[in-house]
DNA sequence: ACAGGCATGATACGGGTGTACCAGGAGAAG
DNA sequence: CTTCTCCTGGTACACCCGTATCATGCCTGT
């Protein structure tokens, strides 16, 4: 048997959709219909490849999370210190440019409905979290062992907190009240707390 | 004309049952039906009190601003020294008890819909983080400026970053990934470097 | 050439949504 | 006692949702 069509481009097509439509109008508006107009194919098509609306959002997630991941690599393969390998991994989720204002966004949107979710969702979104904790809290210690960082601090807290305060500058750009160079410049100044021996 | 009722229990009432949902089943499960049930009132009466269901959200908010303002007050109210109100305005926040639990996740329901929300819905909600960082910039000032905070620290961004960080660990704690003791934890790891003096 | 099965389109179904409408009860004012 | 206004209940409407069903086209292996 053959494939007329290639399934992978169409699952890919309709699933990014999905994403447009979460990004600018919130997950609450991206019903099967729409995100079957958005694609341009017909709502059938949709049920065709994935049978289920979860399915669908299932799925648009773990897009989502590769195309987070593939920035992240990219931003940190143009690092060189330790240092600048932290502040890759920590700026490149704040919103300061077009996709990672995307990308936020649309993690924002799934944030709700991985809350109200004790089912699978809620443990496909929770592992990335804790492995980029652990990544950063290594990247720390190089830096602590290469003298960069005071002996006495304890890196894995100090990632735990950069992390979550990452986080929240990001919801804060979201919600309009900073601008996203703003945010930086918060990250910006607490790297050079944390990067200052005595 | 005398009232039958008293407008505003009533009122109080509805949008009370309204948090409910929003705390144990999201908001995109508080229809008006939904809110009428739990209230234990008729749909209609909904109607009557809230002409419409944007009416309702917004008195909702307004009301959980509220607990949540006189929750902090509350906690300050206990603490002496300047580094005992930071402490209080940020850890109010965390959910570490039953109320502050509560208060977040219903919180963090409202988040996804003001985003999506150009009208009056997001100018409600992003007034108290401004004010709540002035407040929280003015105690680390006035501890500064009493010693316990190194003089070359910047307290504004300082003040910026933390509340960020704490509302990045209320939504770690809200998604599983932490416990509210370790969030708090973190949250005191990260005060106790901030009042170092050298 | 032709049969079989994958791929797609149109449409139906049951349910839930916000809001609007109509009807009646109860108390105060005349 | 009547009348009028405030309050409340039941219900209908139009719409959108996710999913299921039926029908048909078209490619492909033999």
């Amino acid at each position: 048997m053959t494939v007329k069509v290639d399934h992978e481009e169409r699952r890919r097509q309709i699933a990014e959709a999905l994403l447009r439509i979460a990004d600018t109008e919130g997950l609450q508006s991206a019903s099967m219909r729409a995100v079957a107009a958005e694609a341009g194919v017909s709502l059938r098509l949709v049920q065709y490849y994935f049978t289920t609306k979860e399915g669908l959002l299932l799925d648009a997630l773990a897009r989502l999370g590769a195309q987070l991941q593939a920035r992240m690599e990219r931003w940190i393969g143009e690092a060189r210190a330790p240092r600048e390998v932290v502040t890759a991994i920590l700026s490149c989720i704040l919103p300061t440019d077009a996709e990672s204002r995307r990308i936020t966004r649309t993690y924002a949107a799934y944030y709700t409905l991985v809350l109200g979710d004790t089912a699978v969702l809620a443990k496909q979104a929770a592992q990335p979290p804790a492995v980029l904790e652990g990544f950063l809290a290594k990247q720390l210690r190089a830096a602590q062992e290469a003298g960069r960082i005071d002996a006495r601090r304890d890196v894995g807290t100090a990632a735990a907190g950069l992390l979550a305060m990452v986080n929240g500058l990001g919801s804060s750009v979201l919600g309009g009240q900073r601008d996203g160079e703003e945010a930086l410049a918060i990250l910006t100044y607490h790297l050079d707390e944390l990067f200052r021996t005595p």
